[in-house]
DNA sequence: AACCCTATCATTAGAAG
DNA sequence: TCTTCTAATGATAGGGT
């Protein structure tokens, strides 16, 4: 019979979600649970083709309380860095990425700020009023819906645009190689999907679905 | 011989990163993935107490077409909906790399480091309370109605960790140009570093915070 | 589309190196 | 600090309601 006797380690254990007090722990889990998430938006970028972006900053920085001195300091007393990815299209993640040194038409300079600004404005007014009135979550349904087309709107030509970057001002030796390495996760996991989607009816992934209708971004 | 064959289920099966073709499947799994990655973000949060932000927008048909008021209308049309959560807010996050014009009004009192610490410690006490009598989701809810209407902006210096529902617009499409400037920014600087640091003997070190490491790759 | 359920797979807390 | 290992917990694909 197995003897449970020499178990090696505790395996995970429940750990209540409250701030952790202690330092080490604290930035062991940070560090471990800041993978996991980049992993799981890169997955959910590419299973659903969804537009996501996530940032994290690994530290409270520019404490506006501190006030007397740049970004700067807050960075040197604690190094704040951050850490954040998304894409409005997947296999633009992977051409974005790749060419790093200088790319021309790094984004199709889209300029409907004005508008989006006004629309935001009224969308913020309504979802505040819609707030006070019935909730959190109603307020995020009115403001999903009256942005949603806005902002498919606002790209209409296009959505070629990805992002994925963390503040480089802080980012530490340690924070680059991490972030290289989600980075060649999602770029392989790219690639094989890629291969798979042969360029048939559209170009392998590429396909610049500017409106919700493309084989990759949308059904 | 016990015979494993009356399996109720298939149980979790793997699957592949990669596009899934089939609409409701998406579907599914998006709901499904998208639940747990804002769970996830708010543990981060909770447990570390870092600032982190996460928007995800969902692609769905389009269709703007019939529709008489504008929620509806984008409902209906289903344009595509916008999750999203941070800390302080998210619209706080992203002018970290870019500040947005002229919308700082839209923000009721910022900066008030004492409220925000009032307010977090009224959360913190339902949060618990929460979580005990309805278990973490609940109190996470509970956790984002009651700091809802309030922005909570500065970073007070302790152990903090409250969040506030985004503020979705913010981040809209345009949004991401001036994100994307700061990317831009970005790369250079990792490449400068990339090339500042040796791979394998890379003791430089953090200037700051330090974090140690070294090898990294190029972007 | 939102829940339930269960069998699995994936993530990760802890401890060590 | 970052990595590796292990053992649990946690997240979820597939199916049904």
């Amino acid at each position: 019979m197995v003897k449970p006797e020499g178990k090696k380690t505790k395996g995970k254990q429940v750990i209540e979600i409250r701030y952790i007090e202690n330092r080490d722990r604290r930035q062991v889990t940070f560090s471990k649970r800041k993978a996991g998430l980049l992993k799981k938006v890169s997955e959910l970028i590419l299973l659903c083709g969804a537009h996501a972006a996530i940032t994290i900053f690994s530290k409270k920085q520019e404490l506006p309380e501190q006030g007397d001195n740049e970004a700067g300091k807050a960075k040197a007393a604690g190094g704040g860095n951050v850490f954040a990815m998304g894409t409005p299209s997947v296999d633009h993640v992977v051409r974005r990425f790749a060419p790093l040194p200088g790319d021309a038409g790094y984004l199709p300079a889209l300029d409907e700020a004005g508008a989006a600004e006004a629309e935001r404005a009224a969308v913020e007014a309504t979802v505040r009023q819609t707030e006070e009135t019935k909730g959190r979550v109603a307020a995020e349904e009115a403001r999903m819906s009256s942005i949603g087309a806005k902002v498919l709107t606002a790209v209409p030509a296009g959505p070629e645009r990805f992002w994925w970057e963390a503040d480089v001002e802080a980012l530490g030796e340690a924070e680059l190689t991490e972030f290289a390495r989600a980075l060649r996760r999602l770029r392989n996991d790219v690639r094989r999907h890629a291969n798979k989607l042969q360029p048939s009816a559209a170009p392998a992934g590429t396909d610049r679905a500017g409106q919700p209708k493309a084989s990759l971004i949308n059904a």
